[in-house]
DNA sequence: ATGAAAGCGCTAACAT
DNA sequence: ATGTTAGCGCTTTCAT
């Protein structure tokens, strides 16, 4: 830029103008100026050293606590992801996704990133990562979870979620439950969990979500130390099925399962179809999140607004006007029954029909 | 930073080392700068300034021709994005979306975006924002189109794929065939395309996919003007229908449907089947591609490995090491026959029956 | 309407 | 092992 000021015997400051305050200049120098540059081959300011002088990046950062290919394998992330790209591009803003791989403990990429404020997209409590977010000085809003003294958070009322779900179940008459989670910590358990480690979970709405079903069956007498949970670290369709095999090779007896998300529920419809069990009327099967490929396949399940739910936190990061106290946006879900819920099978009419 | 290390009582360079350089330092002075730091609320280098001064932004940018959350509602183009993710994951770099509307010509944010590189992926050749960033003086590869003169492509040899679903067409014995097909241009047009707007269509995977089928159907015979070609600016299963519909209501006389993509195919079996039409008794559809729900619709089509083609893009720009010739990366592709496409009917079987 | 001066926060040579 | 010096390229008062 310096060369150019100088061939053409203007200063910098002009040279400047001529890209960034049109009216500052004679359009004729501004034209001659712009022309110069294409001439020399100089590329207009550059984008770095505009954001140093600016204080200003023009992105916002997003992180995942799963490798960020994850993000394009489940529905809801995808739309998580869309609601906030929409939100980004309506402020004309990047969206700069963090490679922060759940393994690697290299907290530098969130040191690297060049960006006025970070969207923190379901996290556990311990990850260093978000720790390294939270330590960078600009705002924060975090999805989902986990939740952190006086930051911003958007998400759904998990507990009443679930909890209408669990009632629903209960008043069909099921006691007989068993729960496919997903992730609770960093570390893999692909199997049962013991009523200490849903407890000690460091995934927040894993953790809301299981107490709010343990609370809802005591109501009824069930004893939750009684109740079968199986966890998977990964998230897929396949999971949901091995999980449910493994529930149901142990607990044949289980009238319900109740999975903390559709892509499970998904895999358990498949096993259940796998070991000739017809859904609804041997088993009933819930989900969580209200995904398309859910609503063809009849789940019944808690819906909850994904796209909303990103382009929530987009704004909400966007117009971080210095606020005083955090703000928490709690996004409305809504029980969907459809076609894998109902009552369980008495004795009778197991050993004898319907 | 200067601050600190004032209080510190050593020179800034010592504070930055402890940042970035821990083996030019005791480790107990380390400690000591990383302790005070803590203490003063010093929340660690600065990554624009950093990044200015390094050169080196740590992230790559990626332009697409759509607004930014097309990309999430593609299969195809989440595929690419996953790939691409994939290899910037692995290199530790961000990837940062630019907020490209296709409407609005505001190429600011290409100029804003502080990035080492970009990935083009499939935008007319007379975009405003490619312009914008080629003029950037950072490494581009461009994914399927358009063909830029001196910079790196990956993406598939289309004309030699559709080629060879033609001639599986003409082998089975097509010669009524109507085309639906991606937007041809920046302007709307949804409807009939001329063939001089095929020969002009300024996205060149379109283009390239037309002038091939022109050439295929033309050794057997088929005057190419009188082959029906049906446009949608939007790319939804809907379009694909509501596509299919305006061309069978003109020319109900047409034996097979070609799509260039697997959506708007999707979408063109939904209308044969509200005409009360059979795939492929009555009527062959085809598709490009190679979707997941291509394959559970049966759908004969045009697999492209997708994921592929984003990882490849990014490990060409990482790697972007001066090189001389541009480098071209052609995917292979593969033609998968399944139960969409079959010889249509005679007259004969038309009348009374096979 | 244009210019001069100052500095955004950092790191990389090159000393010592 | 630590300090000195010199910018990276730009924008922004404030003057003229």
């Amino acid at each position: 830029m310096a060369s150019l000021a100088a061939e053409l015997g203007v200063s910098r400051t002009t040279v400047s103008n001529a890209y960034n305050r049109p009216d500052q200049l004679s359009p004729e120098l501004r034209r001659r100026v712009l022309e110069t540059a294409r001439r020399l081959g100089y590329p207009g300011p550059d984008p770095v050293a505009r954001s140093l002088r600016t204080r200003k990046a023009g992105a916002v950062g997003l992180l995942l606590t799963e490798n960020l290919s994850y993000a394009f394998r489940d529905p809801a992330a995808i739309g998580v992801l869309e609601g906030l790209a929409l939100a980004c591009e309506g402020a004309g803003v990047g969206l700069h996704l963090v490679p922060a791989s759940p393994g690697r403990d290299d907290v530098a990429a969130v040191h690297r990133a060049g960006v006025d404020g970070f969207v923190v997209y379901s996290v556990p409590d311990d990850d260093p990562h978000l720790a390294a977010v939270l330590a960078r000085p600009v705002p924060t809003v975090v999805i989902d979870q986990p939740r952190v003294e006086g930051v911003d958070r958007v998400g759904p009322d998990d507990a009443a979620a679930i909890t209408e779900l669990a009632d629903h179940l209960v008043g069909l008459g099921h006691r007989k439950v068993g729960v496919l989670c997903m992730r609770l910590a960093r570390d893999r358990n692909d199997g049962f969990v013991p009523v200490e480690r849903q407890q000690n979970a460091h995934f927040h709405v894993q953790r809301t979500r299981l107490e709010a079903l343990a609370k809802a069956f005591a109501r009824v007498g069930v004893d939750w130390a009684e109740v079968p949970v199986v966890e998977r670290f990964d998230h897929t369709v396949d999971d949901g099925a091995s999980a449910a095999r493994q529930l149901l090779d142990s607990y044949p007896q289980v009238t319900a399962l109740i999975c903390t998300s559709d892509i499970l529920a998904l895999g358990a419809l498949a096993e259940a179809e796998r070991r000739g069990l017809r859904v609804p009327a041997d088993l009933t099967v819930t989900g969580f999140d209200g995904i398309a490929e859910a609503e063809r396949a009849g789940l019944t399940t808690v819906h909850q607004p994904v796209l909303e739910k990103g382009r929530a936190a987009g704004k909400l990061l966007l117009a971080s006007a210095d606020h005083g106290a955090p703000r928490v946006i709690t996004l409305n879900t809504e029980l969907r029954i459809r076609n894998t819920s109902a009552p369980p099978r008495t004795m009778e009419e197991h050993w004898f029909g319907p």
